[in-house]
DNA sequence: TCAGTATCGCAACTGGAAGTTGCGTTATCT
DNA sequence: AGATAACGCAACTTCCAGTTGCGATACTGA
């Protein structure tokens, strides 16, 4: 039984380790990015690494531990939250931040693992809701500021108005599919926009419909 | 070489076939429902129709042509286009029907199908593609009904209502995923009637932009 | 009713990928 | 330089996709 600080402790990963574990790593989000989480293979992670099979069961105990985390590593990546003094522009640079993350290959690994529907592994599934969470607190003072302005009504939810512009870009990626250009992008903070200028994306249940 | 209407030709599936296809079917649609499409064996949906494996194989060329065949009997479904003279009505009715449908059987089965992301066979991408393109056309009247009626600006776009509409709640369903309960289902009804009405979803390359 | 034929059940097979094990080899730290 | 942890390698097991050959069975048409 070994407790951290022990001096008898080894370190599990030093020297060559952390070069064959951050190859592998590298490899598994490539792959991921080419062929999808579906099709993803240990053995076509192995060699795009240059390492054997056995290597990688050795340090994950299993394929999906490998994705958690080799896409892990990328999902506590700073997004900068724009902050011109105007929500629309402001807005619309998170939209297209996040079409241009959707497109690169980041991007392309992280989505293709985390939309496999409800059949995914549990780590998976946590590893999805923290992540979005994530997100969205990140970006969430982008909306707080325009209210404060007064540019979005008292009680507009922030996490609200960035799942409403969120919503159509990955319905169009996933879903339909759709190729993805401005025209849509704008659209989609647009929308955002008209509804919570509405009123649509307040907390109801602590302000009255004052229309 | 037999022909159509060759009277030598003997029928594909005659009594004991229908029974057996039916019952194959079925068994496809329940293992979809149950463990989606990532995890669908041959060899369950054989155990479940009680049916041996070879059956199948002898009746579909592969386990992609099951599903798609399995899933497009009930892709044909007609969606009743709710009439009741107000667009707020008729779209909240819409958006629950999906939300029913969402959570029914055939429902889950389906879009565990169609949320393959991009890694799926050409069948399914194709199907999914006519599934989504159909829906959208059997509701598009309620829009225009409301266009006429002049509760939507002139020159809104049916399709893109809808899609509005709709990707909040596959946004929540498949990405998230979060819960659906009637405040989400209303207010991306809501969501999309105040874009509409903000001018939001019209066709720009017609109409100049009468703000 | 009864023969003919298509369909089905069954068992045994190939092939690929997940995951495991034992052993020899190499690189790293002291 | 020597001890040791990490790696390479080969050989396995298991599971599922998909195939094949043959014997059994149920439907059809006369």
């Amino acid at each position: 039984m070994t407790c951290p600080g022990d001096p008898t402790e080894r370190r599990p990963t030093i020297g060559r380790g952390k070069k064959v574990r951050d190859a592998v790593l590298a490899a598994t989000l490539a792959e991921l990015a080419d062929v999808g989480y579906a099709a993803l293979t240990v053995e076509s992670v192995a060699g795009r690494a240059g390492v054997h099979k056995t290597t990688i069961y050795r340090r994950w105990p299993d394929r999906d531990a490998l994705v958690v985390d080799a896409v892990s590593e990328h999902v506590r990546t700073e997004v900068p939250a724009p902050d011109t003094g105007s929500i629309d522009v402001d807005l619309r640079e998170l939209a297209r931040g996040l079409v241009r993350w959707m497109h690169s290959p980041i991007g392309k690994a992280i989505l293709s693992t985390m939309v496999c529907g409800e059949a995914c592994a549990p780590e998976v599934e946590q590893g999805r809701r923290d992540f979005y969470r994530l997100r969205f607190a990140q970006v969430a003072p982008v909306i707080q500021r325009a209210i404060a302005r007064g540019e979005l009504p008292p009680g507009t939810i922030p996490s609200e108005v960035i799942k409403t512009m969120a919503a159509p870009i990955f319905f169009r990626m996933l879903v339909l599919p759709e190729p993805i250009d401005d025209a849509v992008t704008d659209r989609a903070v647009e929308t955002a926009l008209a509804a919570a200028r509405a009123g649509v994306l307040r907390d109801r249940s602590c302000c009255p419909p004052g229309e």
